[in-house]
DNA sequence: CGTGTTTGACCAGCGC
DNA sequence: GCGCTGGTCAAACACG
């Protein structure tokens, strides 16, 4: 069920064109404009031109994909919204509420969230029977839950998801439901730091990791130098719960979903994290966009091909114009 | 030597 | 009460 979140990013964009001259890599084209300084020098104009044109397409192409991530991204909030009413209509099947009977008091409040999440119910509802229960499962209820999941290079076998905190990890187990083992983290940036977080990798797609964050930071996170320095190559794919600090590769990126782009006017909106509304929301979407658009500029191998062709052009041009 | 990771043991919750 | 399971502890170990 917690796939329905999920959103793959993997196809990048990048919604902002003023940041394109940053999408070619450093190691190739600077080469790249040295040896056509060397031999353009007489055409510089015209190759400027061609840039500049080539720009603007790019640009343009850039503009036309992100509308059709946008209009994926409705339609799978639609899609969404359907199985959540499906869900609703028909009760769960045997198979998932058999998975799911013998999980544990912290996991179980949290696959609830999740549900009424998608369905923009509030939080508490669906935890108030079993709150009642034991006084530390309330501790866990008030413990804001989010779950995170981050792709990774498919080399990458380990389970580290880089967020902008330090962590220390203390246990790892093998669940019953998963055949990859689940590491067990604590915040170690501040001694009194709460938060704990899970990661585990997804049952149906070894590369994404799941991390599971409980509590909130009572401190700040990394500097962002920090972060740029020890970020890796990962595409956030999505976030479901509360709060998630994230980051993709090269310049962190955090995401803060219970955070909006603006503050919500209704303060019962702040229950309903990474529900249908916030998602709804033009701030959020743009939001998603601008998230996925800033994944995609740090992929490596889409900045490659681009670089390729723009340089391949960039000769092709330089060649025709010689001859 | 300090810090972080690994890993087996232990504990607690839950269903039967 | 017993067994299963997830979560945590802590000693051993690795590494810089």
């Amino acid at each position: 069920m917690e796939y329905t979140s999920l959103v793959n990013t993997s196809l990048d964009l990048n919604s902002n064109p003023r940041n394109f001259l940053s999408l070619v890599p450093k190691k190739e084209v600077p080469n790249n404009f040295i040896e056509l300084g060397l031999r353009m020098s007489p055409v510089k104009d015209e190759a400027a031109s061609a840039l500049v044109d080539e720009l603007n397409r790019v640009s343009a192409e850039n503009k036309k994909l992100t509308e059709m991530l946008t209009v994926m991204c409705e339609n799978y909030n639609a899609l969404q919204n359907h199985l959540a009413d499906y869900m609703a209509k028909n009760p769960a099947p045997s198979d998932s509420t058999n998975n799911s009977s013998r999980k544990r008091k912290l996991e179980s409040p949290t696959n609830q969230v999740m549900i009424n999440n998608e369905r923009g119910n509030s939080e508490s509802s669906s935890s108030d029977e079993d709150s009642c229960k034991k006084p530390r499962q309330e501790q866990h209820i008030k413990a804001k839950i989010s779950r995170v999941c981050v792709r990774t290079e498919a080399s990458d076998t380990g389970l580290l998801v880089k967020d902008g905190y330090q962590w220390r990890k203390y246990g790892q187990k093998v669940t019953r439901d998963n055949p990859s083992p689940r590491a067990y983290f604590k915040c170690s940036h501040a001694p009194s730091c709460p938060v704990k977080k899970k990661v585990q990798r997804s049952v149906e797609d070894q590369s994404i990791l799941v991390a599971t964050y409980e509590g909130e930071h009572n401190h700040p996170s990394q500097s962002k130098h920090e972060q740029a320095s020890s970020g890796l190559n990962r595409t956030v794919t999505s976030t479901t719960l509360g709060s998630a600090s994230l980051s993709s590769s090269g310049p962190t990126i955090t995401l803060d979903l219970t955070t909006p782009p603006k503050p919500p006017t209704n303060p019962s909106d702040e229950t309903k994290v990474g529900g249908d509304r916030r998602v709804d929301t033009p701030e959020f979407q743009q939001f998603l966009v601008d998230q996925m658009a800033s994944s995609l500029t740090k992929d490596p191998s889409f900045k490659a091909a681009l670089a390729a062709a723009i340089s391949g052009r960039m000769v092709q041009q330089n060649q025709s114009q010689k001859w």
